[in-house]
DNA sequence: GTATATTCCTACTATTCAGATAGGAATATA
DNA sequence: TATATTCCTATCTGAATAGTAGGAATATAC
């Protein structure tokens, strides 16, 4: 239950690969060998972080990718969303209108505090702590 | 992300209707229709929650299912777990053994604090919430 | 004791989605 | 011009979720 997709995995790992190089870039065949990830699936992730203004690339020979800003900055709600979206325990989270429910619906409050309790909880903690490995 | 399977939205849907009529028994078909679930399907759900032991049953003619305790005894937890099992970010989330990364798995913690602050949520949330719909 | 209403059990089907793969276009460097 | 890279699009596959189907077991009522 409430289990994270394999991509969010591997994003963190090769966000954390990044970090650890202190604003030098690798390419994506580093990270996919060093952290084994398959190539081809790390370049969608890794152009999902980009989008998602996590890291920048650049194209050719030398190119590769780089962390944009501080670990400590990059927070891992972040990088879940950039993967698979906003945290959304029921499909009506963000609005009472797309509930089936309706009105009615009861558990609708509920499902929000969860989401609430999810993204602090994520929101809390940065890149940095999973580098450094000495959170809670 | 992290969404919750339709599994689990009715089976909170079929607790509360049992919760509403306080003790007195429903049959699933009456489930079924007062709350729009696949009877075919309502009839599995109501089975794992029988054999978590937040309903019991009677069969027959003049049977049905009652909810067992308590509405505000009954955690959201509980009924979370009795579909779904229990709250896992990740596979190895129990047991630094059965982590592939090993002993070297930074974000395992990370995942750990996670589940913890998920089932705090679920744990501190009653059925009785729900049906009164004046939870948070 | 027969008909009926119910839970309970097993198997199957359909759909969706995550994970992964493949090929090659665009682009930058040497 | 050769090479190394990101970037784009399409496809495949296996597993899981959601739902369906049929009937066995069991209790009640007449």
């Amino acid at each position: 239950m409430f289990s994270v997709s394999a991509r969010t995995q591997y994003a963190i790992r090769a966000m954390a690969h990044l970090a650890r190089l202190e604003g030098k870039s690798a390419t994506a065949a580093d990270i996919a060998s060093a952290q084994g990830i398959p190539l081809k699936y790390l370049e969608g992730i890794l152009s999902r972080l980009k989008l998602s203004g996590l890291v920048e690339s650049e194209r050719g020979k030398n190119g590769g990718y780089r962390m944009q800003g501080r670990a400590q900055d990059v927070s891992m709600l972040a990088i879940v969303e950039a993967m698979d979206g906003s945290v959304k325990p029921v499909s009506c989270v963000d609005s009472a209108a797309s509930c089936a429910q309706g009105r009615a619906c009861l558990p609708r409050k509920f499902w929000i505090g969860l989401k609430s309790a999810i993204d602090a909880y994520l929101n809390e903690h940065s890149l940095k702590d999973i580098v450094e490995g000495d959170q809670v």
